[in-house]
DNA sequence: CAGTTTAAGTCAGTCTTGTTGACATTCCAA
DNA sequence: TTGGAATGTCAACAAGACTGACTTAAACTG
């Protein structure tokens, strides 16, 4: 059919038409990636942007305002709007530091680790569910490909959130 | 440290902390996945709207409204505003169906495809860069992982445009 | 200590992209 | 032939992102 690249380990893998399948793969798969928690949500006065919030202030709790909207990747007025009803609904608490006074840090309250709760089950069982039918030397390469696929700081980011886990 | 699964196989890819890390490089990744494109509609007055419009319009030359429309996951009322701006544009044509004249069946024009070129030519480069790094084994693992991610019917829409691309 | 920088929050306005609801046109089947 | 179903369009609205300008409080610095 085609030629395969000069040194002998095949290139098809990199072919356009390779490239394009898992961009649409890509594409389809977000959707369902987001699709549980985002119906669980639709119901409450909430959306995507509240999980993610919801979703950081659990994986590094205390953290401040500063650093969750720079792992978010959005504009402090972006998230504050959506902070300001996760603390007046009670699912977030935001203390002022005690070293530095001018940073607020935040934390999830019995309620807001009772709907983080909610949204992650559903999410972690999609994708357990995934993961199991592919096995474990597919989640490997799952992994390896969007750690490539991710900008320098985000992966540095993600990395320092990864490491911090386990 | 833990232990492994009755049956002898390793299951510790499916433990919480796995799933969490997955989900959180599935989150990341998808950033950067649309960042170039973004990047490079910010600057029309274009969006991630059009971007999917025109590229489902290139792999499905001719496809209708509705088509388009359930394979995007969006309602014809979003879908019709980003089609008017790109037909006014003369980015895209619309032709009243032959057979059926409620439909209208969808095409680029020459700016069309010049614009869709250089969208896909920059999410295809990172693509690539991607694939490159993690190798043809990775790759095959993260296109299963994906397509495990899926919801069923989406998975079907995938596969049929995946099946008639070569 | 005075002046500057930093962290957070607020107000106002805009843009993109999703939503519903109402409506016109066309097709098809009873 | 008439009434329902399908396709697409128009209008209005909401969520969630953005920029820009500003305030307050605290920390840092020369």
């Amino acid at each position: 059919m085609m030629s395969d690249a000069p040194g002998g380990e095949s290139l098809l893998f990199l072919t356009d038409e390779q490239l394009r399948q898992g961009i649409e793969a890509m594409f389809f798969a977000y959707r369902g990636f987001t699709a549980d928690p985002d119906r669980i949500l639709a119901g409450m006065a909430y959306g995507r942007a509240h999980h993610r919030a919801i979703h950081f202030i659990n994986r590094a709790p205390g953290t401040t305002v500063n650093n969750l909207l720079v792992l978010l990747g959005v504009t402090k007025q972006s998230l504050n709007r959506v902070l300001r009803t996760l603390v007046e609904d009670g699912l977030v608490e935001s203390k002022v530091g005690k070293a530095d006074k001018r940073e607020r840090h935040l934390y999830l309250t019995e309620g807001g680790e009772a709907l983080e709760r909610k949204l992650s089950d559903a999410q972690r069982a999609r994708m357990r569910s995934a993961y199991r039918a592919a096995g474990p030397q597919a989640v490997a390469g799952f992994r390896q490909v969007l750690e490539a696929m991710m900008d320098g700081d985000l992966r540095r980011k993600y990395q320092a959130l990864r490491d911090s886990g386990t």
